[in-house]
DNA sequence: CGTGTTCTTGAGAACGATCAATGGCGGTGG
DNA sequence: CCACCGCCATTGATCGTTCTCAAGAACACG
């Protein structure tokens, strides 16, 4: 029979996604997931590129594959705050919205599946699971806002700079850890400037509460001590 | 005809809701209002007493009917953070979550009205244009919490009492506004000291920004200086 | 092996917190 | 009705933390 089934003879390519498992996709039925294929291109990024401008319309939706993504706002006189971090599985971009109050932007190279905003917002709209899903991982990123809303606001700078470092071992499998930031990008996330960053970080050697084997890489020594000066 | 169909004997006490229009409410069926008026009840708060505790389980999901509610997080020590205000036709609680990571306080004296958060997790799942609404009221919210965060990590304190001071006038009709909160709220807010939030009250009446008409109430002078300074 | 970038360290200034005292307002009870 | 009390807000003086400016060191790149 050559009018066998036609979807059959168009592989969806989230298949072999490295992603999927953690994305929002991992929740798609057979059907969503070939009608997402249709939608979406895959897109690279190379470090330092912009996805989505502060303050532009948001024309596009996407899914991180591998690579970071920093959101930032700044103000007028250069002033920048990084709001969060998104990576492998996690969605950028705002559906249901028209201004994007946030510019995203690859901390390293980046890959990502993307679709049209307006494209994307009625794939989910005809796929309820889909948008079951987009809720839980939204309701989590407004819990891990305000949590470091906290932080921001009332945490100082020797603990803000701790409890970045527990967050960066908690991602880490083994006790050696690597900054996925520079200095630069970790005092935008914690609201300090670049020399408070780096002083904080000779404290904690200078406890022996981590070791800076590299620039890039330090060793957790007392991450019962760590997690109490993060407060 | 005693056969009558049996929905109509059952008025919904939605339907008289003073916060109909404005909550995840406003897209209920009838069906779907009929459904939650059964399994909601009616909850009064006094100024100052908690619904929900940080780290507790969150048992209850809640609609705001009147009266401002405030989401605080704090540290051991007792340094407190307001994560965020809620109004008339906003949900508290976290549903599709076990722990709420804040507390949720009454401002004023509060009405509301609440459901267990297994009961309303499965009336959301069965209701697909419900959960697309919490959809939109989460990313609504995540996009406030987020641009808060810029303020608590990049705007000084000039800059952040003059922005809560914008926000405030834009909820309020004419150009005499309230405070709807006091100067200990207004500093957790903002993550100053309430002394510092004072001699910025006075700078700002000094600028000749905003008069003070009374401790509650203050008039916007310079709508477009006041901008100018939230920065 | 330079050259540019990132990171560290130091000195000084500025900002906001803390401590302390005073003033204003509302509620309560005599 | 007034006096008292408690709470909230303002103002001042001082202290501490963090920022800014500046220089030098470590690293990454060609």
């Amino acid at each position: 029979m050559h009018l066998a089934p036609v979807e059959q003879s168009t592989p969806s390519r989230c298949v072999g996604c490295t992603a999927r498992g953690r994305a929002v996709c991992s929740v798609f039925s057979p059907a969503a997931a070939r009608a997402f294929d249709r939608l979406a291109r895959p897109i690279t990024l190379a470090r330092g590129e912009t996805l989505v401008w502060e303050d532009d319309d948001t024309l596009l939706v996407g899914f991180i594959v591998s690579g970071v993504v920093k959101l930032t706002a700044s103000l007028a006189d250069g002033r920048e705050q990084i709001l969060g971090l998104a990576g492998a599985g996690d969605m950028v971009g705002r559906p249901f919205g028209t201004r994007s109050s946030y510019s995203v932007t690859a901390v390293g190279p980046v890959r990502l599946c993307a679709l049209g905003r307006p494209a994307f917002e009625q794939f989910a709209a005809a796929h309820p699971e889909v948008e079951h899903a987009l809720l839980l991982r939204a309701l989590d990123e407004l819990d891990r806002a305000r949590r470091w809303m906290l932080l921001l606001g009332r945490k100082s700078a020797g603990e803000r700079v701790a409890s970045l470092l527990v967050e960066f071992a908690e991602r880490s499998p083994g006790n050696d850890v690597a900054f996925p930031l520079t200095r630069q990008q970790m005092g935008d996330l914690l609201g300090l400037s670049i020399e408070t960053v780096s002083r904080e970080l000779t404290k904690l050697r200078g406890a022996g509460l981590i070791t800076l084997t590299d620039l890039k890489h330090f060793r957790v020594e007392d991450e019962r001590c760590l997690r109490q000066r993060a407060a």
